[in-house]
DNA sequence: CCGTCGAGTGTAAGCGCTTCCACTCGCTGG
DNA sequence: CCAGCGAGTGGAAGCGCTTACACTCGACGG
């Protein structure tokens, strides 16, 4: 199909020699901007063709003075979460004819200058959750950078978007006081916005039915920090604390950390403690006991993100908007057998 | 720390004329490139600091002509496995200095203009197994950009990076032998590069102990392509073929859906069928039961890209590079009890 | 005392494209 | 028959940066 040479970079400049035009007919040949007459046109896509020639990006993008391109900044992509969410994303920004740039926090040092690199590079931003400082936040947000907050508190002047979950957690305390549990205890991190709104539901159902509501134990939202925490608070020395009946997990890889710690001590879930997660990742599906928990929906997540920063970008809407989806509890087995009848 | 006042974009030029200085003396100063007194220095930096300037990206790289970017094809983000790649791959990217592109290929029509946009953008390409034509990885490699094939069967004049996939087969399938089996079944696509050469070692294996090698039963690599293909496997019409006595799955998520249809179907795994997948992904462990497989390097396989392609782009090496990652047996319960003693 | 050198700086030429503007020219309507 | 128009095209000015090259000037060695 294509000539057997090849420079790697043909110009508009030699397409344009050699079809015998200006590299301005060339241009509006390639673009369909302003008149060209059928032959011209043909001798250009010819040249073209013979050339191989790819417009370069950065030519365009230097002279549009735009990216076609979007930036997302999230904290990790281990667990199903982040990844789900990013594939949402993606896929719409792709569809609207944008390339996505990516940025992990993980444990970065100079978070600050490589978010700096990122919005230089991009025409907007969606920034997950507590990843970066509100100091930057504010700093894109004057820079006039199109930004979507994405499971975070929403800012100012800031689009967001996040999943409810005040109200499901308070479904899910109350389902869990409907199998007659009383006594319980948090486990997951506090320093992400959406698990604080997790944990405020939590605690409002809790008191409603005159229970002192536990502390969180903080812990790192992977199975590895669940463990711990299901360590700590399962395998209290002998007549300390008292084991709670129901252990609610901030995020399902929490949820699985505990129960392997449960199993570890020789405790039977749900016999012996109830637990729950949250997001519904394929694991707790097949986790043993398979996991109840709340179901995000994820994709979806990451892909009003993108449209609504294609508004932004686009210019379409200029008043920040803040958009809550809508999540849904999961029965499984880990909360315990049903009794009688669920409401 | 900023000024309250911040145009989206001060260019080189306004610094310049702030700081009583010429355009390349900005330059100068900011990229330590040529001598700059240090009062002149001064100057411009707190120029800088008061315009809140941050040269702009496409400036940059058309000047320099590289883009400080890398990009990354691949299938699928749902399911660990890519994740934990693209994480590995984007941690040492970023540590090089590179941002990271990212293109899903996931039921798209058009993979062919959208990998070629995106070679556009970036100094270097991983290629994620068989994502994209033959055709497109040819002419990336004839326009000169650097690129690496990863767990994809390497081609003439490129880089490749995958995990060991024929001697673990082959190990895994000794290694259910020896749990007595001798009727098997394989579920999984077959148009994955990586899949058939573990569907090679399995076959070397069974023909080497007399035992008719079966034809892989092609399915999705997700849960449900696995549901689906463990009820046509495990769900035969009475008298129908006979039920094998282990299903060898591509990876773990097609083995977690052939258990959960064994389950349906009132199979217990290990007890009437055993199973086993690849990757060990997180919910493998988690899984009931937990799933005997072959854990693959994930992480280790996309920062080995990253690193491949880096030496590619800096010229460091001209000639194509070849790297294997070993892997290992993980053997769990699903692939029954242990008869006596493992070899 | 003068030639030389190097530190410090400015000028201007790209990098590859888009697009405004000016210009030519064959047609059409008055 | 001519003004006017619109299709088709080229020239050239950016877009924001880097960098080769030229230049100035004070210091220094001979």
């Amino acid at each position: 199909m294509s000539n057997s040479y090849e420079g790697q970079g043909a110009t508009i400049y030699e397409v344009a020699q050699r079809a015998g035009v200006s590299i301005a007919t060339v241009s509006r040949a390639l673009r369909n901007t302003g008149p060209v007459a059928a032959g011209t046109r043909e001798k250009v896509l010819r040249a073209v063709e013979e050339l191989g020639f790819t417009p370069s990006r950065l030519g365009v993008s230097l002279a549009q003075g735009r990216h076609a391109a979007n930036g997302i900044v999230f904290p990790d992509l281990s667990g199903p979460y982040f990844a789900e969410v990013l594939l949402g994303y993606e896929e719409v920004a792709s569809e609207l004819g944008r390339s996505v740039l990516i940025l992990s926090t993980r444990g970065r040092a100079a978070v600050q200058d490589l978010v700096r690199d990122l919005v230089g590079r991009v025409d907007g931003m969606v920034i997950f959750g507590r990843t970066v400082e509100d100091a930057v936040v504010d700093e894109i947000i004057r820079s006039r950078t199109p930004l979507v907050l994405l499971a975070r508190d929403p800012v100012e002047r800031a689009d967001a978007v996040c999943s409810e979950n005040t109200a499901s957690a308070e479904a899910l305390t109350t389902h869990l006081l409907g199998h007659g549990y009383s006594t319980f205890a948090l486990a997951g991190d506090d320093d992400r916005g959406d698990v604080t709104q997790r944990w405020t539901g939590v605690r409002r159902v809790l008191s409603d039915h005159g229970i002192r509501p536990p502390e969180p134990l903080p812990c790192e939202l992977t199975v590895e920090g669940g463990y711990a925490a299901g360590r700590t608070l399962l395998g209290g020395k002998p007549g300390g604390a008292r084991r709670p009946e129901a252990v609610i997990c901030a995020d399902d890889q929490v949820a699985l950390g505990v129960i392997l710690a449960a199993e570890e001590l020789g405790l039977d879930v749900p016999g012996d403690v109830a637990v729950t997660g949250w997001d519904d990742i394929m694991a707790a599906r097949h986790a043993r006991p398979a996991l109840t928990t709340v179901r995000q929906p994820m994709r979806l997540l990451g892909a009003r993100a993108a449209r609504a920063l294609d508004e932004l970008i686009k210019g379409a809407r200029t008043v920040p908007n803040s958009e809550i989806l809508p999540t849904q509890l999961i029965v499984r087995s880990s909360c315990g057998p049903h009794p009688l009848e669920e409401k």
